[in-house]
DNA sequence: CATCATTTAATTGTCGACAATTGCCATGAA
DNA sequence: TTCATGGCAATTGTCGACAATTAAATGATG
């Protein structure tokens, strides 16, 4: 556990449901199950060394925060991210994290601002470094909208993005093995933004974060385009 | 079942643990279950004729909805939603529901278009009978918003907004048994967005449904305050 | 009389077994 | 060969019983 990103299976582990739920959300986000692959209820029975009962609450669990699909009488399978549904999770993305920046510019205390900061020098100390550990970067970045979010001290808004959304945006970052997208040009994204929360602009923290939110979506869908016309020249 | 409110109970009663999800699911939005008490196992098994297992997978999705709260080893409540709840409530509807304009304005079909006006003229009449009954006018205003977001043509958005957060607005309004909110300026309102929405103005109708949300927002705010200096004079 | 320890009852957590449904495979007919 | 059909194996759905934990009731003590 290297990365800075708060513990969040750390005291829930006062119940075999709740443990395996945790584990079984970590494997999925790390890809060690595969997206699509079909998980059975006495398989994991074994694995975990549980019996059914507790695993099926975890499923549900699973079910409800979108990382597994069931179809009752028939099975589970995890989720396999389309292109649609990404874009979709960056629609809502959008939506929900620009209105965290907002409220984050109106609460956000010096504290907070001030270990917003150090993500920040932290994170471009890695950008020198060069040493392309994609992994750091996406954690890291993933660490910078985690602290936005919770600086706008709104636990709906909380439990939305970073108990649902911010595991499915792992799960695709695994699934499409995305790589750091654009490093350097969401660097200077993120520190505007910061610049906005500090001085106390809501509607600018808002505005910025709702283009950056929208620049990386529009990433996503260049790197896409270029893999189909990469695939069709593979074909000719 | 005399709402317009598409049928959400109808498909999924192929095993205990959906139906008596759904049905506990109404039992709490109706107030049958009153906000803040404790439900436990042994009396749900009794009282809705099945055994613990299932009514633990179902009670396990209730939590993930936000419908009840667990702590292990002690029990499950109903929530209770405080004003400050509500309030987060309203921020995250904000956010999510003018992105859902702004994607109806840019996906909605014809046909949908025209059952969103159908809404609003039924909705117009029953506002003529003013037989007050604020049944049809809450039910009405959420049809009204659940067509936008299911006009929006984004899956996440749709299971975000209908099956969990209105979910819980349902709960509020019974809970704080809001009267019928300023329902001629609501009127107005719908109507100006419905008419972005057929011009294919994605910015206006992103900016009026955010105006919508935001001016019902300050509304429970003030009723809210009212409640509060006429408790203080009573008590005086 | 109040406070604290101990017991006790009730509820939650977990398990293994049985019933119901599904999908697969083999068998046979067109 | 292809398609339909019937049986079979495996998985899911459901249940009742037992273990673990908690909250309350009881009684003892200062």
């Amino acid at each position: 556990m290297n990365s800075i990103v708060p513990e969040q299976t750390a005291p829930e582990v006062r119940t075999l449901a709740e443990r395996v739920f945790h584990e079984l959300q970590d494997a999925i986000v790390r890809g060690e199950l595969a997206p699509g692959s079909k998980i059975t209820e006495p398989g994991l029975s074994k694995t975990y060394g549980i019996s059914r009962g507790p695993l099926r609450e975890a499923m549900r669990r699973l079910e409800a925060h979108r990382l597994i699909e069931r179809v009752p009488h028939v099975g589970a399978r995890v989720v396999k991210l389309s292109m649609k549904e990404l874009l979709e999770l960056f629609d809502v993305r959008e939506a929900l994290e620009s209105m965290a920046a907002r409220l984050a510019a109106e609460h956000m205390s010096a504290e907070e601002i001030a270990g917003l900061r150090e993500v920040l020098a932290l994170h471009e100390r890695q950008a020198d470094l060069k040493s392309g550990e994609a992994y750091y970067q996406r954690e890291g970045d993933l660490d910078f909208h985690y602290r936005i979010v919770l600086g706008s001290h709104n636990r709906m808004l909380m439990t939305m993005l970073c108990d649902d959304l911010y595991y499915l945006v792992r799960l695709y970052r695994t699934q499409f093995s995305a790589s750091g997208t654009r490093p350097h040009r969401a660097f200077v994204e993120h520190h505007r933004i910061v610049d906005a929360i500090e001085a106390g602009d809501a509607e600018l923290a808002e505005l910025l974060m709702r283009r950056h939110v929208s620049a990386s979506r529009a990433n996503v869908v260049d790197r896409y385009a270029e893999v189909l016309t990469q695939q069709t020249e593979e074909a000719t």
